[in-house]
RNA sequence: GCCCUCGUAGCUCAGUUGGAUAGAGCGACCGCCUCCUAAGCGGUAGGCCACAGGUUCGAUUCCUGUCGAGGGCGCCA
């Protein structure tokens, strides 16, 4: 890595200055402006206070060190000072013409991929929306948010397990229950139940024996075969939409299996030997102030029935005893306020800290053309996902989810997102991939063969479209370890368009196959094709995006209505 | 009242452990097709980075406060 490199000729540079200062404080960085270089130091500005001396000073004395032939790293051209005491490093083209050569030596899979995860496993939770109905396009945010987060960790070297959490026992599932066998009988929903259209659907799919059969029995663990029903028919909804997503689970982890197994019973007894449970009003609480929440929590209510946080608690228990050195859960955001408590039982249990985190995904809010498509929240109105992803299609519908961090509410437009335009980022970015299978089908369709590279002079590649375009391929192993890092995927989506955008530009000005380009330049730049579509490739698979050959052509008419 | 996430161009959003003159796309306006798909490319206009202090050589970034938006504060899940 040529930064490794600058950053050690610097460090020798300020001893031979004979000033000391903190390594970790010197950084390159990538200067906002083409003029200012290619990397940039920072390190005079640091130095200064401590050698006693004006920035500008020590930047020209570093510089002129650098500038020695013995001391020159490779590929370095100039080195200027510049404004507060920068020291800006040039370099020639030929170090581009080596990451073209680095990246075309990868297959997609291997670009960008390290082992900061050293192998660990971690697991992944995400979705765990409870089956009492479908999922909303709310839930297709964390879907695509949760497999793109473990598509960035599986390339950083972790052991990636994608989870989701049946909420398959409880008051909810009665009262889903007893929702769907009112809606039978042609009753109104109670009090308590679900009202979403979608109950009086699913309600006239109940056989018969069960549509006419007596009313759900209020509690008790007896099985309920209404609720059964319901379960499946909740859960066979969600797979079949994930499944349309792309997005797959290794485990589907039922809550009641912990019933049975013992677990809650034992995690309880966990609690109370390391003294963090204890008995109060009748109750049996958590002591999860002393571990950073805001007050304790009911565990056991007074009733003798467990709270939903016991369960939870037991099932990240669980987690743990599977060996994972890291659990990450994706909620909702109207779950946020659920993630002191959670932190602190895990805490409670003896568990790193750092070893749980939480992420919460902001509201998706929907907008055809503009408009906000308006929702009755006490009717029960949603916009199901499924109903989303049949009319978006997968890949924009994925890749418009991950446009943006989520931790800002996000604005999906329908009618946007569905467009076969230059305003839809997703077509941008796969129109680009297009092109260069065109150029590919062009070149063989002439006859041309590329050659090997060793027999390639990628010298030719002096174009500024054509530097613009390697700059951006030599960032992406730093973009994947960045997004993984920081758990942001739209990291990857910010790249792709970026990628994309500047081989529109060379494909612009920078022919490949044509009689007024030359025979060599064509080689070269059939292999700075080659490594732009692994890099696209590569990118797209991160947020499991298709990478098409072909794109449909619009009609004249319809290019007249765009 | 307390907590969480935010507030950046007309709109949707980026903004690299604090860096130089704050960026992109869309929208508006002006240009560009004998040649690999014009679903493209180039240019112009558009900003008190919500506001006020503080830390720093340097703040959109870090700290405090104010205002504004959304969400959360149950022996509900």
């Amino acid at each position: 890595m040529i930064r490794d490199q600058l950053t050690d000729a610097l460090a020798a540079a300020l001893d031979a200055a004979g000033i000391e200062v903190d390594r970790s404080r010197i950084t390159l960085e990538r200067p906002a402006r083409r003029e200012h270089g290619d990397w940039s130091a920072n390190a005079a500005m640091v130095a200064a206070k401590a050698a006693g001396r004006p920035p500008r000073e020590l930047a020209a004395e570093l510089a002129a060190w650098l500038e020695e032939p013995a001391n020159r790293p490779a590929h370095v051209e100039r080195i200027e000072v510049a404004g507060p005491g920068f020291v800006n490093v040039h370099l020639a083209p030929s170090w581009l013409h080596d990451v073209l050569t680095e990246v075309v030596g990868c297959i997609p899979a291997e670009l960008g991929a390290s082992d900061d995860g050293a192998g660990r496993a971690v697991n992944i939770e995400f979705v765990s929306a409870n089956p009492t109905g479908p999922l909303h396009a709310g839930h297709g945010r964390g879907a695509t948010y949760g497999d793109a987060l473990a598509r960035l960790l599986e390339r950083t070297g972790w052991q990636v397990t994608r989870e989701f959490y049946v909420n398959d026992r409880g008051t909810q599932m009665r009262h889903y229950a007893a929702s769907l066998a009112a809606a039978a009988a042609g009753q109104p929903v109670p009090e308590d139940g679900y009202r979403g259209e979608y109950i009086t659907r699913w309600a006239t799919e109940l056989p018969s024996e069960l549509a006419d059969g007596p009313p759900p029995a209020a509690d008790g663990d007896d099985v309920d075969p209404l609720l059964e029903w319901g379960l499946t028919r909740a859960l066979d909804d969600h797979r079949d939409v994930l499944d349309l997503l792309g997005v797959h689970f290794d485990v589907w982890f039922s809550e009641r299996s912990m019933v049975g197994s013992g677990a809650i019973d034992a995690t309880l007894a966990d609690l109370r030997q390391r003294g963090v449970a204890y008995d109060s009003d009748g109750a049996v609480w958590l002591r999860s102030s002393d571990f950073g929440d805001d007050k304790d929590r009911v565990l056991v209510r007074s009733g003798g029935e467990p709270t939903y946080l016991l369960p939870d608690i037991a099932y990240h228990r669980d987690k743990y005893g599977r060996g994972f050195a890291l659990l990450v859960d994706v909620w909702g955001a109207d779950h946020h306020g659920y993630v002191p408590r959670m932190a602190a039982a895990l805490a409670a249990l003896g568990h790193e800290p750092d070893s749980f985190e939480a992420v919460i995904t902001q509201l998706v809010n929907l907008q055809r053309d503009g408009e906000p498509v308006r929702l009755s929240k006490r009717a029960g109105e949603i916009v199901e996902l499924r109903d989303v992803v049949d009319e978006v299609g997968t890949d924009a519908a994925r890749f418009t989810f991950l446009l943006q961090s989520v931790n800002t509410a996000q604005t999906f437009d329908l009618e946007l997102a569905k467009r076969k335009s230059m305003d839809n980022p997703v077509y941008y970015v796969q129109y680009a991939h297009a092109r260069i299978a065109s150029i590919v089908r062009k070149a063989e369709g002439a006859g041309i063969e590329r050659l090997p590279l060793e027999q390639v002079d990628l010298a030719q590649l002096t174009h500024e479209r054509e530097l613009a375009l390697l700059r951006a391929l030599e960032q992406f192993p730093e973009v994947v370890a960045d997004a993984a890092r920081t758990r942001g995927p739209h990291k990857i989506t910010a790249w792709l368009r970026e990628l994309a955008g500047r081989f529109h530009g060379f494909y612009h000005d920078c022919y490949v196959v044509a009689d007024s380009v030359d025979p060599e330049l064509t080689q070269a730049r059939l292999w700075l094709v080659e490594a732009t579509r692994v890099g696209l490739v590569s990118g797209l698979d991160l947020v499991g995006v298709s990478a098409p050959d072909a794109m449909d052509v619009l009609d004249d008419d319809q290019r007249a209505v765009d």
